[in-house]
DNA sequence: CGGAAGCTTGACGCATTTCAAGTGGGGTGG
DNA sequence: CCACCCCACTTGAAATGCGTCAAGCTTCCG
């Protein structure tokens, strides 16, 4: 199986042949998760990152009350959680949404990538930047939006992340998330979501057959979400030398 | 004047003789902003970074309303626009709380650090990983927690933060930030952030004297935010080689 | 001494939560 | 192949945390 982060990076120009190898090489195993199984947990000092190849994850910490928080959703092609790399414990934990297939690549080759691979460091340390762009929109949406706009600008967000690694067609994608989680990654009450996600359907922005979401309305849907995509950084480029 | 960064690693054994070198080498020139001012700014594809050496400043950035979302604060000892290193444009700005001493460091210095200082990288990429880090916290509270938690909660991490900079005396630290920029850090009205602050005052938890902030039970402010100051990292060691 | 910026207070309204019942559908065991 | 069950989704009513508006107060600094 191709691994869909290369063919994000290679794409948008950032990836080159001789890093590319390098990074199909440091790929130690690869490993299938099954629903709710956890990839990553924060006790443990862990030596591997998994960059998720299929399916989709969370991660979240909870509150001493057992409530959950979402703090990123994780789609193919995305390093999980390659700031275990350097941050040990965890201060959260990665749990699998769907079935995920996972690559593992094991820190002590992060190492060496560091040492000896300059740029592909740099990529590797782009990602994670781009993971903290994505924790500060949510952070604005979270301080400044109502609850429609919250999860209208969720919808944006991940309908364009998924098109970077091929996963929407026309103008729908899977999205196999509960009413409950898009709750507990917005702070909205499960019920509240359903309320909203009604609305959003009802004012013909959007339309959902179980999994499936359908974008009916992007122009209103990004107007509704105040969406601005830049944060994303789809199309970065970054200095080779 | 000495450099806190560099006196915050070297006390917490990551930095050493030769690191803290090449760090104070690469500090371009040193510049003082004034309360207000704008120490980078989104628009532009900046060439350096800020290390802040005196002073307090924010992350933020504005919603086509014109409303103000705070997404980081930054004390001495931060490298706050690090992250433009390699993410331009800025997704958001940074702008002065008080009066700042800002060491610049140019981007093309750090690029040499990535292809010349593996174990220098690595601090600097964990510098990153801390702040992205502390957004999740901020998450956790924006997303879960009622306002009076939350502002606990900063409470709690700010003292520590400015614990690990040698800011903080016996309980009491300086403060400078407005009721009003507390508001739009944590989504909470300016009305909403005086009553909260005011019935931690009259809980016996705090006392403030105009900047001033003092904490006068330690241990029922940390349970009152559910503090956890893990996320934080600040005994975290990194592998030299 | 005046003015601006920040802090405080009260009244009212609304977005959202909480509680409490349902309904529906997909998967599993008999 | 059907019946059951669990999980996700839906709906309504009542309660509330917090926002908004509007006014007054205090402190600091030029």
């Amino acid at each position: 199986m191709t691994n869909p982060l290369i063919q994000k990076l290679e794409r948008h120009g950032i990836l080159f042949q001789d890093e590319r190898q390098i990074l199909q090489q440091i790929i130690a195993r690869t490993v299938v998760y099954k629903p709710r199984e956890e990839i990553a947990h924060g006790g443990s000092s862990l030596s591997y990152s998994s960059l998720i190849v299929s399916g989709f994850a969370v991660r979240q910490n909870h509150s001493p009350e057992g409530q959950r928080q979402i703090t990123a959703l994780h789609i193919p092609g995305d390093f999980a959680d390659l700031h275990s790399f350097l941050l040990k414990p965890l201060d959260d934990g990665v749990v699998a949404l769907t079935t995920c297939t996972v690559a593992l690549v094991a820190h002590s080759d992060l190492k060496e990538i560091t040492r000896c691979f300059p740029y592909l460091t740099r990529v590797l340390w782009f990602c994670t930047l781009v993971d903290a762009a994505i924790h500060r929109a949510w952070l604005t949406t979270l301080g400044r939006m109502e609850a429609r706009a919250r999860l209208a600008h969720f919808l944006c967000e991940l309908r364009d992340r998924l098109d970077s690694v091929g996963l929407v067609n026309e103008n729908s994608f899977e999205m196999p998330i509960t009413q409950e989680e898009l709750g507990d990654a917005f702070g909205i009450s499960t019920v509240h979501v359903n309320r909203v996600l009604q609305e959003l359907r009802s004012e013909g922005l959007i339309t959902s057959q179980g999994k499936l979401m359908i974008i009916n309305d992007w122009a209103r849907l990004q107007e509704a979400a105040q969406y601005n995509p830049e944060y994303l950084h789809v199309d970065q480029k970054i200095e080779r030398d």
